[in-house]
DNA sequence: TTGTAAGCGTTATCAG
DNA sequence: CTGATAACGCTTACAA
């Protein structure tokens, strides 16, 4: 492939010419400026990006790290970042990560190595410690609710937003509720299992422990979970549900179950991704794609202000419909 | 950031050599090896991947060209790709397109631009003349039941899948049956329209271009083809839907309306997403995933083999459920 | 086993 | 407005 020496060459003048109008740059006289771009065409030149972003010491690239991309929160997420990443010129490099710490590494040494200008964890694995260690190798932002102020956060407050769920459910007549988490390891889910149990407290129950459920992701979790309450000592009223995939498994098994729901059982779940409409699940309503264009936008901010590390929190909303 | 000529003179060896120990190289001194990573590790040296890129001529890393990446059927593929690209050390970048031509050709001229060593097209809205003319830029894979045999491509055989689903509605006694597609520009659209047909006349029946609607992407549009469905001079007894997110649409629709799926209305659709189990609804599985994988492996190969152009195509499955 | 030096293809500085 | 030329940081003959 032709170079711009080359094309600088036949069109008879000097590189920086060629550079100058590959740029853009004004101080070129049109007829230089055509000649150069005469040549680009008949030698059908282009580019090399890795030169210019080895020259320029940046490359305009962002990596996501996540543990899966077939998952409506995530790819939900993931198309706010894209869609912003788009307006702002840059592009993404995913990390698919199924939670494994060396592929989350394999993320910040990038950013170490000037591959990528950034980098957004959409969930994590790694310790904030770890993270912390990789500071000055470039802008990092995390999607949690996270309580730190090293670097820029994006999230919904998860403490409030399960306080609303409770205190939803407990206005419905519910005390014996019980949750569903993630992974429950999570910066998220923890933020979430702490508000139950204080909330719990608050109206003098005990937390059971077999009322605390984690591991609950996907559509096919929602079944376990309902062999799980069938095998319970004290069965509870009501299910607070970290994802409503995991929501929508459980009202199916539920009805195959005979289980009426909210009668023998209420559902309350989070996000509010189509399928709780289409099984009229109350819900409630995380802007995820808001999530991801908010968190690229902090991470431009951050490229531009060294300190930048502000916690941002979007709002959410309860979406009354018929599963409590 | 310390360079490879800087840990050179600390460690007292050449810049070859740092090189050498970098890549694994055999025929280093254990001892300067050594100095050598100790010295990496004092100044917590990290190569600048855009030279390693430049000077290598190659990034591994493959471009993803898709619509949406919101939307189960490309999230699963994406994931069978990313999967895949995990276990051959590659990169992805994911180019969210909407169906823009513009950041479709973005891709290509990345390619051109070796910035990425390949390109898997999951979809695309740029004419085959236009990808015929980056042959050249390197290996480009298609996802699509393609005739063409320039570029390797992964699929279903549309076809024949839309004929399974056809003659099983026949089978249960349908004649008048409607048709939900995607982009009615799309291949593979053209194929399943194709097929349509065909089946239609072999039946006997006018094929009435009521029957055919495009635009079923998502949920959302489900809920539309039902409302059209109501205004139909005449009204067909089944409908063969694209994918299962338009028929979980459907259902709800078809629902609230009073409608008695199968009874009144039977509906079959593709993909076999967990949402199609939830709802009941039967679909033609595809090994979305194992698309993915496919196609990444495609690429290599190509990579590999310049005229590699097979056409790859994988089993699909009726699953009987009750929506028909 | 090691080192020298010539690339890789741009951008950017500085002098004209 | 234009052009030399020195970076950018690594890999890889080639020579020793």
């Amino acid at each position: 492939m032709a170079n711009i020496r080359e094309i600088a060459r036949l069109a008879g003048v000097s590189v920086s010419t060629v550079s100058r109008v590959l740029n853009n740059h004004p101080y070129v006289s049109s007829k230089k400026r055509e000649a150069v771009l005469q040549t680009m065409k008949k030698l059908d030149y282009s580019p090399n990006i890795n030169a210019v972003h080895l020259s320029r010491g940046r490359t305009n690239m962002v990596g996501v790290v996540l543990p899966t991309i077939n998952h409506p929160y995530f790819s939900e997420l993931l198309e706010g970042i894209a869609e912003e990443a788009m307006h702002h010129n840059i592009q993404l490099v995913i990390f698919q990560t199924g939670y494994h710490e060396a592929k989350e590494f394999e993320a910040l040494e990038q950013l170490r190595g000037q591959l990528i200008d950034g980098v957004i964890f959409a969930s994590r694995a790694l310790s904030f410690d770890t993270l912390l260690s990789y500071k000055a190798a470039g802008p990092i932002v995390l999607c949690e609710d996270s309580d730190q102020n090293e670097f820029p956060s994006i999230s919904i407050k998860h403490v409030d937003a399960f306080n609303l769920g409770l205190g939803y459910l407990i206005s419905k007549g519910h005390e014996k509720i019980s949750i569903c988490l993630g992974r429950l390891e999570g910066t998220n889910s923890r933020k979430r299992k702490d508000a139950y149990e204080k909330k719990m407290q608050m109206i003098g129950r005990d937390v059971r422990s077999e009322w605390v459920i984690g591991q609950c992701l996907k559509i096919e979790d929602g079944k376990k979970v309902i062999d799980q309450y069938f095998k319970m000592e004290d069965r509870p009223t009501a299910f607070i549900v970290g994802n409503d995939q995991v929501a929508a498994g459980m009202m199916t098994a539920a009805k195959i179950n005979g289980l009426d729901v909210p009668e023998d059982l209420a559902i309350l779940s989070f996000d509010n991704h189509p399928i709780s409409g289409i099984l009229h699940i109350t819900t409630i309503h995380i802007p995820t794609k808001q999530l991801g264009i908010a968190a690229l936008q902090a991470l431009i901010r951050r490229s531009a202000e060294k300190e930048f590390a502000k916690k941002i929190t979007l709002p959410f909303k309860l979406i009354e419909r018929g599963s409590v």
